[in-house]
DNA sequence: TGTAACATGTAAGTCGTTACATGATTAA
DNA sequence: TTAATCATGTAACGACTTACATGTTACA
């Protein structure tokens, strides 16, 4: 369902491509919902045949033809309705987690090394969208106190996934302090 | 693949059945991956074609009769061998998060609707989790000095929990206010 | 009499991943 | 000539959800 609407809420801000859409995946939605071309493809196949977007197909030269996408006013409709649904809570699944509950399983060495790989992930997300959001504020289109409309959305979920990779790194720093007590201690 | 780790990992505590395993999910790895029965007891035949666990069926009086699983030392090690593969970094998935990337296309008041539930739904599953802390620490099995090896995983996963729904909750005050504003400009 | 807890499954369908497949242009 | 960018797909498979299906005992 997901994809669907992020599919939509983004032609909304503009006609364009399958190709171009999996580009502006990275970037904005796509932190918090990645997909592959192939899906891309498929969805818009499908919104296609539900009458959500419709296509015009435009030779280019130089380059290979390509499928323009819009929204149609049915797929501003289905945008909207579900965009004004209560989400229904949705599981959460981090498989590392999965991991580090089995953790007293581990040599505790190893299991050091396994957290601070997943440490080290975080904090790189954590520094792109940091870059991120210094470009936003210094292009003037967002601040704390005002934020331009069209940026708004944009504007939340960054700050969101920034408190997210924070607190995660928060997290891994504390764990490793505690592992690291077991290493001494089996030492 | 963590769902099936996350099984082997319950069944490394102690064998127990299909139905029992559900329980142990809630309260416990069920957190950061949640399961249905008939995909539990699916993956449990899975398991048993590979030989990772066995089973022994165990006729009571006044229960139907049930299925209790046991690891292998196939499973054993099939887990011990996962646990220590560094995880591929995962995408994560938050349709709310996608939701909110589209802000700006909805009346500001049914945004704070939505977004309101968002953080109750969050600030129940904290008090859930707290709760737990709370009460594995008067138990005297967990402190941030001392924690038993048994419970050294669950703590860590518990905390990484309780980290998250705190700064989802906090980021909710935050964009709660950012579109109080928004409704006071529009009227 | 009904419902909660115990106990286990099948079948259909959706969503997502991995692998396979093609082909043009441009810049190094 | 090699790689990157543009551009679009199919096919097989695995993971997960929803709906359907069955049957016992204990307790209110």
């Amino acid at each position: 369902m997901a994809l669907k609407f992020a599919i939509l809420g983004l032609l909304a801000e503009s006609s364009q491509t399958g190709y171009e859409l999996k580009a502006r995946f990275g970037g904005s939605v796509g932190y918090f919902w990645e997909a592959r071309f192939q899906q891309i493809y498929a969805e818009l196949q499908r919104l296609q045949r539900d009458r959500l977007v419709s296509v015009e197909t435009v030779p280019q030269r130089g380059k290979p033809t390509k499928k323009v996408y819009s929204l149609t006013s049915a797929g501003e409709a289905a945008l909207h309705a579900w965009l004004d649904t209560p989400s229904a809570s949705q599981p959460t699944r981090e498989e590392f987690l999965v991991k580090v509950f089995s953790v007293a399983r581990m040599d505790p060495r190893r299991a050091l090394a396994r957290l601070k790989e997943y440490r080290e992930e975080h904090r790189r997300r954590l520094e792109t969208y940091t870059l991120i959001e210094r470009r936003l504020e210094e292009s003037g289109a967002v601040s704390d106190d005002t934020t331009q409309d069209a940026m708004l959305g944009r504007y939340l979920a960054l700050r969101r996934g920034i408190g997210y990779e924070r607190e995660c790194v928060r997290w891994c720093n504390w764990a490793v302090a505690q592992l690291r007590r077991r290493v001494k201690a089996s030492s």
